[in-house]
RNA sequence: GGGCACUUAGCUCAGCGGUAGAGCGCUUCGUUUACAUCGAAGAAGUCGUAGGUCCAAAUCCUACAGUGCCCACCA
């Protein structure tokens, strides 16, 4: 054995062993019951970033019950990540000066499926870097035909429930990227926007986007407002940049008397609020931006100005003709932005599917309150509540290639005869509108049920990723080995790290309630964001990043779980340390010489134990209590009983600690453990008694081995190994009991 | 506008009702003897501020102050 501990030879040589074993495979324990975490499928665009490193929490929890002789199932996997990675790829291209439009849909398809997979092979052997033991003869991709049938299935069973529908709603739009996005990929930015005070006939409004005006069908006001009931339900005479109007004033609650003047412009088709104030009083929806973010032929003279130079050039020609009464250029707003690119997100009306979200969040929540689904840490049930409980539904059309197009198919036939009502009603827009779309679990139709037209087109948009992630913990157990479904969902713990908490967490227990009629998983754990030495979010464009398997590379992959969990409350963020990274590393040391002192420099034979020790061996799992020899107890040197009073407490804290999720509090006792009791005090205590001290010595230092691998798999496997021991690895050893007397 | 977390030794953080802990750093001593990625000994904190509850409070409650993060259709 080498004096000091050589990670980068121990490390390299034991994934393929156990992988080769199957011990991975949840089939080593085929009388154990299930336990089951669906690793939270990377994206396949990139590789692993530190953050991912995290996920040695669902290793630990693995480990540490497959130990415990449980049929023990961790499921790997990547995520297509729709928008993500089309605008990654996008900016591949764009490194050759080409763009998505150069392509037609299959070819940039398969261009995009190419580049996921190499991706996807850099990602797998970054986990096993890691030591994850997952069970890769299971492993999934989001977009598999069979995956991808499934989720086909419920869009169809969701449509046929009435949960679906087609709706002409404001949607977040990024004229950049060509897409819609969900509420929650929007974001929001402070900004000093002037508030133009501007003068309609008689009223005197703010608004801060002059370049809407033209699509303004109303003014509104408070019903309560004293100062304006003289206009409500009347139409009044304005003068506009392209001349006299007239336009109707309408009362609603929406309407914040404190603002302003107390009135507003009501612009249906170009901001989220108004569409809702123009529902409720049958405005009409007159949309004067176009998905290029210009300004259409409704514009007049300003038609094709982009928003930015209409604001400016209207503002202008109103200052001129006298119809702003003041300019507050202090003003402080919210501007929703695009997440990826930072362009002004505009509200446009577009036709989308939406999901009816009420009855669904209802059960999610219900599904939490009632215990079904434990989530830890506690705090973010409000959360999860939260959001829940004001939802809105759920738009899961995206404007993209890269993803599962939508079985939908639109008859042009029958479209034909649906525009021209609906021009007439109103209510066809405000509600579901899907007249005319034949929706299938995948199967091309050939013709229109309903007018037996063959013009049939299908809808160009793919599924939110979401809605295709949000259904990963059953797709991926039904497409598995048959029995899967039926042995391993639902599932034991679902662990992330909480910012996807709404996204894809909230999600899979609403789809899963939906779909099984079981939550997906029993318990929520959320892990916290590692960040870098200083304290600062990690991102790309800050040059931050730090790869981990540099990181593995200079102190060791046991060093680096180790570090993750030790000295920190789990789920709070924390730093990436370095002086933690290097104690880890020095601990990894400490346990090798242990090693070296009771494997080398023993004057006895080893294996002294044998007889005496618990069995520890595959076939002998499940046969009877372990416990620690008698003879030991009995020892009259008080150090060996102290030591191995000390060790029964350490079983116990380790123990709990995986129990109850809090892997600091298991992870410390371990190292105070066998640097300080062990090490320090008890081995220095034996070396005068050596040879006779070698049975609890090696007995506590098996055992030690035996509550560390789930923390440290690598170090623990290559030590276990050079004892004498009937078994054929230390992760499928018995987990260690404390005795019963 | 709501909500959450954090504020403990020089630094990074545990502890969350019973008279302060770890890692790193620092001081002194110690290398034939498992490990210098080591050992022994030690210095170091009125636990953000102000109130309150309790026999007892870093720990529970209230207010305040800083820091960070999330949510929300203020035009």
């Amino acid at each position: 054995m080498d004096k000091v501990y050589r990670q980068d030879l121990v490390e390299s040589k034991w994934y393929q062993f156990w992988e080769e074993k199957g011990y991975f495979k949840p089939e080593i324990n085929p009388e154990g019951e299930p336990y089951t975490i669906i690793l939270p499928p990377p994206n396949a665009n990139a590789p692993l970033h530190f953050g991912h490193a995290m996920y040695v929490v669902e290793d630990i929890l693995i480990r540490y019950h497959r130990m415990k002789g449980k049929a023990c199932l961790w499921l790997p996997g990547s995520d297509h990540a729709g928008f993500e990675t089309q605008v990654v790829f996008e900016k591949e291209l764009a490194k050759e000066g080409k763009s998505r439009f150069d392509f037609d849909r299959q070819t940039l398809y398969q261009m995009i499926w190419d580049f996921v997979q190499e991706n996807k092979g850099t990602m797998e052997g970054q986990l096993r870097r890691l030591g994850f033991s997952l069970d890769w003869s299971r492993m999934k991709f989001t977009l598999e035909q069979d995956i991808i049938k499934i989720v086909y299935k419920t869009f169809k069973k969701m449509f046929d429930q009435g949960l679906i529908y087609r709706g002409n709603r404001i949607v977040n739009y990024c004229t950049k990227h060509g897409t819609s996005f969900s509420d929650l990929e929007v974001l929001y930015e402070e900004r000093k926007t002037p508030l133009y005070y501007i003068k309609y006939g008689p009223l005197t409004l703010a608004t801060v986007r002059l370049e809407t005006k033209f699509g303004d069908t109303a003014c509104a006001v408070h019903p309560k407002d004293q100062r304006y009931q003289k206009y409500i339900g009347k139409e009044i005479n304005i003068e506009t940049v392209l001349g006299p109007a007239k336009i109707k004033v309408v009362a609603d609650e929406a309407v914040d008397r404190q603002f302003g003047t107390g009135v507003i412009k009501v612009t249906p088709a170009h901001s989220a609020a108004d569409f809702e104030i123009g529902q409720r009083h049958n405005l009409e929806i007159r949309q004067v931006i176009g998905y290029d973010g210009r300004l259409n032929e409704k514009c007049g003279k300003f038609a094709g100005l982009s928003v930015k130079e209409a604001r400016v050039a209207i503002a202008q020609e109103m200052e001129q003709k006298n119809l702003i009464e003041k300019v507050d250029y202090d003003y402080q707003n919210r501007v929703a932005v695009c997440y990826k690119c930072g362009t002004e997100i505009e509200p446009l009306p577009l036709q989308q599917w939406f999901i009816k979200i009420e009855d669904l969040s209802k059960q999610a929540i219900k599904a939490v309150k009632d215990g079904q689904i434990k989530v830890y840490p506690k705090r973010w049930e409000s959360t999860y509540f939260n959001w829940l409980s004001n939802i809105k539904d759920w738009n899961i059309s995206r404007q993209i290639v890269w993803g599962m197009q939508i079985p939908a198919w639109h008859c042009m036939e029958c479209s034909k005869v649906k525009s021209q009502k609906s021009k007439v009603n109103n209510e066809t827009m405000k509600q579901s509108n899907n007249y005319g779309w034949i929706v299938t679990a995948g199967e091309v139709p050939t013709k229109c049920p309903n007018c037996k037209s063959t013009s049939l087109e299908q809808d160009p948009d793919v599924f939110d990723t979401w809605f295709s992630s949000g259904q990963w913990p059953y797709v991926t157990l039904q497409t598995n080995q048959p029995g899967d479904f039926e042995k391993f969902y639902p599932t034991s713990v679902m662990e992330t790290m909480y910012d996807i908490l709404l996204f894809w967490v909230a999600r899979m227990v609403m789809l899963g309630l939906f779909v099984t009629g079981k939550a997906p998983f029993k318990d929520i754990l959320l892990h916290g964001k590692v960040l870098d030495p200083l304290g600062q979010k990690m991102s790309k464009s800050k040059g931050n990043v730090v790869n981990p398997m540099e990181i593995a590379d200079l102190y060791g992959a046991d060093a680096i779980r180790m570090a993750l969990v030790y000295g920190t409350a789990f789920g709070h963020d924390q730093a990436l340390s370095h002086p933690k990274l290097q104690a880890m590393r020095n601990f990894t040391n400490k346990l090798w010489n242990i090693g070296r002192f009771i494997i080398e420099f023993n004057p006895e034979k080893l294996g002294t134990t044998q007889k005496t020790s618990r069995s520890d061996s595959l076939i002998n799992r499940n046969s009877g209590t372990p416990s620690h020899s008698e003879s030991f107890r009995k020892s009259t040197y008080p150090e060996d009983r102290e030591i191995l009073e000390k060790l029964d407490k350490v079983i116990v804290t380790v123990t709990k600690s995986l129990d109850q999720y809090r892997f600091h509090d298991g992870a410390e006792a371990l190292y105070e453990f066998i640097w300080h009791q062990f090490a320090d005090i008890y081995i220095e205590s034996t070396k005068e008694r050596r040879a006779q001290a070698q049975p609890v010595l090696e007995y506590v230092f098996r055992t030690s081995l035996e509550l560390l691998h789930p923390f440290m798999p690598f170090i623990t496997e290559e030590l276990w190994q050079k004892l004498p021991h009937q078994g054929q690895s230390i992760m499928i050893t018995n987990w260690p009991l404390i005795s019963n007397s």
